[in-house]
RNA sequence: GUGGGUGUAGCUCAGCUGGUAGAGCACUGGGUUGUGGCCCCAGUGGUCGCGGGUUCAAGUCCCGUCACUCACCCCA
């Protein structure tokens, strides 16, 4: 019986650590530059929070949850987002008191029983930044600048940001009816997940992928045309904003948020290199999800990074290799063997970054393992040097070799690490 | 949930119309009695995803099943 890891959980391998430490480090940096609070949250929650926040209907929270009963009968679920829960210990710790406007992100496991494909896992990472109690353009277009500035940070680039806005309730209930009277007239030509769509959300037709209903959607009534006054000015200064910011950006009047809880700003940062999965973070402003959750009526946006993706891209444009032990030990023969061993230790209690092979080799083994692993210098000590009391310190890159006395290698060794000879 | 592709050594893969399981990389040893990268030689390593069927004979053909993968759906 050989154990797997469950279908859309994969482990993250020593080789690809190093990049998620990069991801992760780099955007704690920046984000507290910006000003933003790190919060963790709980990985369980009760279903009822999702469902509140992110709607009954959504495909999320209808057939996507990870849900359990635990031992009271409470239906929890695993987390399939972050928002809801940052909301939640928002209103419940009371972190508007003395704060009008909280900006807040958190790193983590998020949970969603889909179909695993590329850049889609049922367990995956995301990087969650809020901004709580401004009513924005600037809070929205702060975290568009720090987003793109973060991506380049990080090196990446072709990275596209899409800009939308969704207005508010009272513009979006017209052009929900205007978009639906618009589809009705071609309604045969849709595709079958169009005509349902039609009827239950008709904003989703506008990412179908069919081309006949790319087509049909070309004409359809745009979101921007119905915008109300606030709305349309809240859009206008985030697109000068962005422009004085020297952001670029396209504005994309399909691009729609799946979550019901977004209203106003949306955007989403796409790639042409992963797939079908193109979106690498994506977010919006949700102005009365607070209100619905029983706070205070704060307005807010965010957004995700998805951090495996990001992780792939990093991957397919560049690598880099990390640095190799400052030492390695090459001991021939029991005594040296045993000998090298405690030098290794106290070495490395030292912070000496070193190695040695445990199994008996050769010397000729043990260079090219020094070699492979890409150390900078080897200490050598066979049956010869114990005898002479010296040992040979070989220099990889430049062959040099010098003695070093053995009964007082280790400080010896330590001193040429803090001079720097090593 | 639906559809396509793929499962052979640790990794990347070859293996034609069925006939004794292969290569490169990696690993170990040797060429150099104790000096890495390049080269040469040798060696270790496989229930050919799993189960059944056809056949004298199945990695190869048939059926089933599982897994991985890509796409739809959905979404970061």
């Amino acid at each position: 019986m050989q154990f797997k890891a469950i279908r859309g959980f994969k482990d993250i391998l020593p080789s690809q650590v190093g990049t998620w430490n990069r991801i992760e480090s780099e955007g704690k940096r920046i984000f507290e530059v910006f000003g933003y609070q790190e919060i963790r949250i709980p990985m369980l929650e009760k279903v009822e929070l999702f469902a509140r926040g992110i709607g009954e209907d959504t495909d999320i929270v209808s057939k996507e949850m990870y849900t359990l009963t635990d031992r009271k009968g409470n239906q929890l679920a695993m987390r399939p987002e972050a928002t809801a829960s940052i909301l939640r210990a928002y209103i419940e710790n009371k972190l508007y008191e003395g704060h009008p406007v909280r900006k807040l992100f958190t790193i983590g496991p998020m949970f969603r029983y889909e179909r695993p494909q590329k850049g889609r896992r049922r367990q995956f990472h995301q990087i969650n930044v809020e901004i709580i109690g401004d009513p924005g353009p600037k809070s929205d277009s702060e975290l568009i600048y720090m987003i793109m500035y973060f991506f380049s940070a990080l090196g990446l680039h072709d990275l596209v940001l899409h800009i939308n806005s969704l207005g508010c309730l009272d513009c979006r209930a017209p052009f929900r009816g205007a978009l639906k009277d618009y589809l009705k007239k071609y309604g045969a030509d849709l595709c079958p997940d169009c005509q349902i769509r039609m009827e239950m959300n008709p904003l989703r037709v506008f990412d179908c992928k069919v081309e006949r209903c790319i087509q049909v959607i070309k004409n359809a009534p745009s979101m921007l045309g119905f915008l109300c006054h606030d709305c349309a000015q809240h859009f206008d200064a985030l697109k000068a904003h962005l422009k004085e910011l020297d952001v670029g950006f396209v504005v994309n009047s399909h691009l729609m948020r799946g979550l019901d809880y977004y209203t106003r700003t949306t955007f989403e940062v796409q790639t042409q290199e992963l797939g079908a999965q193109n979106a690498i973070a994506g977010g919006g402003r949700y102005d009365r999800l607070m209100k619905e959750f029983g706070g205070p009526d704060t307005p807010s946006i965010g957004f995700a990074i998805g951090v495996e993706r990001v992780v792939e891209l990093l991957e397919e444009q560049g690598d880099w290799s990390e640095a190799g032990p400052d030492l390695f030990l090459a001991p021939l023969g029991k005594e040296a063997e045993n000998k090298a061993f405690i030098w290794l230790q106290e070495l490395r209690k030292a912070g000496l970054k070193c190695e040695m092979e445990y199994r008996s080799l050769g010397l000729k083994a043990q260079m090219r393992h020094a070699d492979r692993l890409k150390a900078r210098k080897v200490l050598i000590v066979g049956e010869d040097e114990l005898v002479k009391g010296k040992g040979i310190l070989r220099d990889m890159v430049t062959k040099e070799q010098v003695e070093v006395p053995l009964d007082s290698v280790v400080s010896e060794l330590i001193e040429m690490k803090e001079r720097n000879w090593i």
